[in-house]
DNA sequence: TCCATATTTCCATTTTTATGGAAATATAAA
DNA sequence: TTTATATTTCCATAAAAATGGAAATATGGA
């Protein structure tokens, strides 16, 4: 992952409409669900919904899949495992960094109260 | 970390020129480096690298240390921590999503060839 | 004190992003 | 067909973010 798609994906989360419309993707697991509940759910109207779905599905965050009259959005976790690896690998210079993440083979296990500082 | 503040932490990242400062002073390691080094390196104006700087402080990515008539900057690992920590937990729903940074014990692995498929 | 350098603030301007009603399109059912 | 629902596009407007010259502030040295 480049830097500059680095920057646009996490621009793309950096909203925080979008931000919510992923993690209740991420929630929902791999069937995903239809862009009409996500309107319900967080209250965006039609118009700005769309914006917003269109704008994460472009950098890749997610993906729409039609299925009769209803479009079924999923997340693309690969993208956001890309992202983290980034983040991982370019933003914390191999070292100290990582306490809690490093911790993080059973996800339960992570960002619980673990209060140990880095550095 | 609340969802807003992750939201805010992502957008400060989601710009070219702060991302590239960002990771300018993880290169550069706890010590820092001056201002007037950030906006030489990266060819930013003073004003709009003190916009930049100011933003990425806001949100506790980085923090300015004045030493005589310089301000080093340096980055603040933990907030980058955090920010992982919860994508990792909040965008990720305890599976799947994980092949590579799981296998991240030691950084050099990461990111390397792996094109091992998730789901 | 006077000068030089580092950095920020001020401010006007431009650019980008977000918002949402209304109309258009897609699909299916009656 | 006609009708109903799902979703998007169109479009005008509003709001937010970015840009950078010039002036102001901070600090230290001559």
């Amino acid at each position: 992952m480049e830097t500059l798609n680095a920057a646009e994906i996490l621009a793309a989360l950096g909203h925080e409409s979008r931000l919510a419309i992923f993690r209740l993707l991420v929630e929902a697991g791999p069937k995903g669900i239809i862009a009409s509940a996500i309107g319900e759910q967080l209250s965006i109207p039609n118009a700005t919904l769309s914006f917003h779905l269109s704008h994460l599905s472009r950098v890749g965050l997610i993906k729409g899949e039609r299925e009769s009259r209803f479009i079924h959005y999923s997340a693309e976790y690969g993208t956001m495992d890309d992202l983290i690896a980034f983040l991982t690998k370019n933003c914390c210079q191999g070292k100290a960094c990582l306490p809690k993440t490093a911790a993080c083979d059973t996800l339960e296990s992570c960002c619980s109260p673990n209060p140990a500082a880095p550095e």
